[in-house]
DNA sequence: CATTTGACTTTGA
DNA sequence: TTCAAAGCCAAAT
């Protein structure tokens, strides 16, 4: 459904600088939360197409997508540590910290 | 038209 | 506690 990628581009369009998404809760935004996997999906097809931030959506463990999607190993990365989302030591983003809070900004 | 795959998540052993 | 498998929706082949 396309009208479904576009929920998502949305979303992700209005996840705040400085703070990241994860798949999950997007498609819990959407009405489906099983469809995690299909909002990846979804950004894989808009990327630098919109301008979607791309960057600020990670999975649940913060971890990013494959190096080549946003050109290079550690893009994402240093994209999100330009506007100033910090790491853990394992490598992933401080979900803890940097997590959009959909809920009071969404209003879901 | 049916099968497989995919930037994921959650539950079972 | 950690490891492994199933499940979910939508698109591509």
């Amino acid at each position: 459904m396309k009208e479904f990628f576009q929920e998502v581009y949305k979303i992700v369009a209005r996840i705040p600088r400085g703070k990241v998404a994860t798949y999950g809760q997007i498609a819990a935004l959407l009405g489906n939360p099983g469809s995690a996997r299909t909002v990846g999906w979804a950004m894989w097809e808009a990327p630098a197409h919109m301008g979607l931030p791309c960057h600020r959506v990670v999975n649940r463990l913060g971890a990013m997508a494959p190096a080549h999607t946003f050109g290079g190993e550690g893009i994402q990365r240093a994209m999100l540590e330009k506007e100033g989302v910090t790491f853990k030591p394992n490598g992933c983003v401080d979900l803890e910290k940097h997590l959009w809070d959909w809920e009071a900004d969404y209003h879901a």
